[in-house]
Parts: C-alpha cells; sequence; structure tokens
DNA sequence: TAATCCGATGAATACGTAAGCATGAGAGGC
DNA sequence: GCCTCTCATGCTTACGTATTCATCGGATTA
C-alpha cells in the first residue's frame, strides 16, 4: 500500500515509507550533507530492503550527465569482419577496467564509421564523451575528426600523437620505439634491415616507427635503404603478401622490423617458407605484444606498449576535456621484449 | 530566436521552426503513420539541419525502454586480470554486431560478479536486459543466476544447456562434439586418450565434452580411462600442468583432448618438453579455435564453435526474453577442424 | 527577551519525450 | 444539406529525478 501498486519502487515510495520527502530521498541517497544522519540511515536501510535503484534515465535527463563513455572502433574495411585486432582488444580491456574503477558505464560498437557518431553518441545524450580506437588509413580518419572537433564533441584518441591538434590525443612514443628496435638490431650487427608497415602520411604510427628505425639506424653508421621498406596493412596476409616481396625483389637483408605483430606473424610464414632461417638468417622484431606474438616459432620479439597506462590515460584525458579542459597530447614510453627471433 | 539560445536543439525548437506541434515532431521523426507525408519531410529537413537528435534518456524514461543490453562476464580471478578468453573476445565481435544491426546500444563490464547485477543494470533502467558470458566455477554462478531469476532480470546466457533451467540459455553441443573428437581419434586408430579439464559439476561444459568423448569411444568399442582425466582450468599453465601430471602417472596414452585451445597450447608444450612428438606419439585436439590455434607448431586441430551464430542467438533470445516469452534452450552445432596436431 | 542564524526539510519545478484524448476540416453517403 | 467518418494535428500529462527556493524549529547572541 502506498507504492506504485506492480513495478520498481521510486524515490517517492522510499520517501513515504521513511516518512520523509522525495527530495531528502534524493539527497539521502547521493550523500547530501544536509541531511541528518538518522534520516539518511533510514532511507538506506529501506532503500536496500525494497532492492531500489535511482532511475538512470530520469537522472541522466535531470542532471545531463550520463556517466557513460563510448569506445568506438575504427578501422580498414576486412573480408573477415570477426576478426580484431588483438592488440585493440587489450587496450579494451585496460579502458573497461578504467572505466569501472571510476563508476563509469561503457558503451562500445565496433560499426564501421558513419557520419554522425557525434549525433549518435553525444548529442543524444547516451554518453558523456567518446574514446576512438582507431587503425587504418588516417587520412579518411581525419576527416571525421575534424568533424567531431567543430560539432563540439568530447573524444579522446589513441594514435599518432604528432600529427595534429584534432582533439585529445594519447599514443605511443613510436618514435622513440622505433629507436629501440633499430639499436637493438645495430647491436646484434644486424645492418640491412627491412621495415614491412606503411611509411607514409595515411599511417603515421607506423611512419613514426620507421623514421625511428632509420634515426637510430643512423646514429650506428647505417644507411638505412628505402628499397627495404614495403607496404603493409595489419593483417596476417599483408604481412605475407610484403615479406614475399621483399624476398622476390632480391635485395639483400638481414632483419625484418614488422609495423605489428600480425604483420610480423605473416612474414615469418613467408621467410619461413623462403627457407630463411630466424634468427640466424634474419632477425625479427614486431611491434604490439600480442598474446600469439609469445607462441610463434621462434617467439617473436616485440615492443610492447603500455596498454594498462593507456587505457587509464584515456579515460583520464576524455574525462578532463569533459569537464572543460584542454589536456595536452601524451606520448606513453615502450618496451622491447626481446625473444628468440632477434 | 525562438530556440533554446544556447545548447542543443529540442523537439520544441523543431517544432516552432516547422510551425506545428512538438507531438507532431516526435510522430514524426519516430515515423508515425498519422503524420502527412509533406509534414514528415519538413520536420525531417529540419532536424538534419539543425543536427537534432533524440534525447536518448528523456526518450527511455517516457517509453521505459532503453534499446540497450548489457554485456557481463564472469569468470574465476585471475592473476593476470588482463589475459581475457581470446573464445570470448570473438563472441564479443559477434555480439556486438548482432546488437548493432538492431540497432542495440551495448554496454559492456568485465567487473567481478557482485551480487547486484540486476539493481545495477535492469532495475536501475540502464538496459533492457543482460547478456552472461562466463567460464569459471558453474556452482558459484549458478546462485547469482537464481537471484537473477527470482528478481525477474531478463537475460541470457552462454553455457552449458541441459545442467539447469536457470533463465534463458544458448550453448555449443558439448557432448556432440566430444562425440566428434572421439571419433576422430578412433578412425585414427587412437585408443589411450587423455583428456584435460575439469570433468564434474563445476565445469558443465568440459564435463559434457568428455561425456561425448567415452560415449563415442565406448560406441567404437574402446572402453575410456578415467585415469587418463586430468583436471584444468582455461589456462596456458594450467594446461601446461595437467600434462606434467599427465606425463609422470607413467599411464600409456596416444591422444589428448584438450577442454579449450588455451589448455591445449600449454599442454603441447609440456609434451614437447617431455620429447613427444605430436602427433607421431600423442594426436591433440582443443577447443575453440582460437586464431592462436592456427600457429602453434604443429597447427592444432579443435573444434569450431559458431560464434557468429552464437551472437545472433543470444541477442535473439534475450529479446524474445524481455518480450515476455520464455524461449527454449538452444543448442548450436559444432565443427572439427582437422589441422597437423591430430 | 528579541533579533539572528543555521541545520534540516518540504513544496514546486524543469529536464525532453511519447502517448492518450480531443478537435477540426474535409470527404462521402443519403 | 445534414450526418458520419477519417485523417491530421494540437493539448495535456506522466515518466522519476535533482535542484532552487521557502519554511520552520531551535540554538546562539546581544
Amino acid at each position: 500500500m502506498g507504492r506504485t501498486p506492480s513495478g520498481r519502487p521510486t524515490s517517492f515510495d522510499i520517501a513515504y515509507r521513511a516518512g520523509v520527502s522525495q527530495p531528502t530521498v534524493s539527497r539521502a541517497l547521493r550523500g547530501d550533507k544536509s541531511v541528518s544522519k538518522a534520516t539518511r540511515e533510514k532511507i538506506e536501510a529501506i532503500a536496500r530492503e525494497l532492492n531500489y535503484a535511482v532511475d538512470r534515465n530520469a537522472s541522466s535527463l535531470r542532471t545531463q550527465r550520463t556517466n557513460t563513455i563510448a569506445l568506438l572502433f575504427f578501422e580498414d574495411p576486412t573480408p573477415d569482419e570477426s576478426m580484431i585486432n588483438p592488440f585493440f582488444l587489450s587496450m579494451l580491456g585496460s579502458i573497461t577496467r578504467a572505466c569501472g574503477n571510476r563508476g563509469l558505464d561503457l558503451l562500445i560498437s565496433f560499426q564501421r564509421m558513419e557520419d554522425d557518431w557525434h549525433v549518435k553518441y553525444q548529442d543524444s545524450k547516451r554518453a558523456d564523451g567518446l574514446i576512438l580506437l582507431g587503425y587504418g588509413d588516417y587520412t579518411l580518419y581525419a576527416e571525421r575528426l575534424v568533424q567531431l572537433v567543430t560539432a563540439g564533441t568530447h573524444f579522446a584518441r589513441w594514435g599518432s600523437v604528432s600529427s595534429d591538434r584534432s582533439g585529445a590525443t594519447v599514443g605511443s612514443d613510436n618514435i622513440g620505439a622505433g629507436r629501440l628496435v633499430g639499436e637493438h638490431f645495430a647491436e646484434r650487427g644486424r645492418t640491412k634491415v627491412a621495415f614491412l608497415g606503411h611509411a607514409d602520411e595515411h599511417y603515421p604510427e607506423f611512419a613514426h616507427r620507421y623514421l625511428g628505425l632509420c634515426e637510430a639506424l643512423r646514429e650506428q653508421g647505417i644507411e638505412p635503404d628505402s628499397a627495404l621498406q614495403f607496404d603493409a596493412v595489419t593483417s596476417d596476409e599483408a604481412g605475407y603478401a610484403a615479406a614475399c616481396h621483399l624476398i622476390e625483389s632480391g635485395a639483400a637483408f638481414d632483419a625484418v622490423f614488422a609495423a605489428s605483430d600480425v604483420i610480423a606473424i605473416g612474414a615469418m610464414r613467408a621467410l619461413d617458407e623462403a627457407g630463411l632461417a630466424i634468427p640466424r638468417d634474419v632477425a625479427v622484431v614486431g611491434f604490439d605484444n600480442i598474446p600469439a606474438a609469445g607462441m610463434t616459432h621462434p617467439p617473436l620479439s616485440t615492443i610492447m606498449q603500455d596498454t594498462q597506462g593507456a587505457g587509464e590515460l584515456l579515460v583520464e584525458t576524455l574525462l578532463a576535456h569533459i569537464e572543460g579542459s584542454d589536456p595536452p597530447p601524451t606520448r606513453l614510453p615502450t618496451r622491447l621484449i626481446v625473444r628468440a627471433s632477434s
């Protein structure tokens, strides 16, 4: 009696039972200081008893905050839809954790990018902001970013840091990572280093990795040979194909730096089929430290990115942006994991 | 003029500009038949022009529907938080796609299970229902399921189908899959088949796989030896340990059926270290067909589950449940992928 | 003792939408 | 020429919360 006959209890029901008004219930449950301790405890007890939960839609409608962020993936169209880059899955894990720790809900979508992300998520009040995880042609992506910025959308993206200032950005120090690999090869006495991955503005992260590699090699007195760079997007097949082109080119090489582990795995298959021994004939280093990297034959040396920190930082950056500040881009350090392939 | 001075436009702003009332705007944008074509088009044009998006909180508050579902993971506590079972990641992909196709938003959480999922998601109107993906001790999980059922929560879970009827369930035909493996080994002339994975009520999916294996072997006149079953949860290390126990037991065996690919991968390492050749000395078959299964040495034979169909079916089942029906449990067929390990 | 102030609470309202009911203008039948 | 019927639209309200403002009893101060 005295409450909604059927269905979930509302703050009015709690209020009725506690002999107070609805606003007092709202205040009590939100921890407002102005509610006396006795009243608060009474209300909390009743709320627990009735399994009461604040209606998030009503709450969000009133406060204009959802405490939800949307995680969106941008990717090159692939034939196999079900494959998700393992590296981004690891990011997904760290982002979910970062959100969980802050009491934020996480909405995810792998849908191909459309024109209206800002409309669909922020303008419709589904989320307070967006986190963008992308791999694929950056120049296509960049257009959308500009749209988002002009629409006033709050977002933080993972990617190449220095390319421009379209919104808040967090990324690995790709140049530094490339340098690590270059130095590593130089130490091992490798001088003819091939790079498998795009090295142009369409894939700025890959380009930076290549740039760092070249810098380090030059510092060691080794002149990198641009004829040893072969385009590849992140896929097994692209890695295989790029390695085949490298082999067919007839150019001499004793090391391969693949712009991602997935590329490296494809490349190792090609090298193997060509009768080249790893690491004796060719040292191979990948990028991302995906789980599979530890299971190849031989196990793949690779660059580990700080996915844990990345998730935290992306969420933190996004929240700062939502609060109105303009957080500076951040570059995260990387680490070289040396395994048997190099 | 005539609209909210700053901020997003509302249906009232659209109405004002179109010279109609707010309800007409609402109806027009929802495709209500009772709005004339001319009016509808006018309203749609203005809405597009103003970048109008329906406020989801207001809409959900009014309709009591969120068009959102929550995807929750239940798992055994692991030391390494960042590792997510690759099989479930593949499910994640198919579920996101299934949701996307239906215009549903997907909320995800990997948070350790708490007492109040129903409160947190359904009672608070964050989601219309839940999809539960779990691996880990089922008996712990089952308690929560009962709570959810008694709370009237809408949910669909992935898992062992026949164990009980706590809510809507979708799962693979694990017994049938076990039989496929048993028949496969029998064809290959293997008679002493070990099983790595729990086979009790705590892990009913694994138990069914074992059951199917035993059935098939018996039909081929081979009596399965329960001394060749060794417990293992899904982890690399558990698989390695189980295989070591098997080897140390001194029992003769010429085949290993691992309850998951991750277990199989750990087991192959142990077999390798023990100097046993795969498949010459021991044939190995895994379960799940994770991406890494194709990259082991030798490539791992395994059971492929229909993750694509599973995602669709889970979403479909959940929606049916939300609509009030009580969908029957569904068992999805599996397929044996024969690679070099068997 | 009267003026003041503070802590705790209640009354009223706004957030933006969707749905039920009422209304009015034509169309058609007789 | 009147009545009914349909179609398109407007009026009003409810969804459940959080916030602003007003209130009121009691404690504090001069």
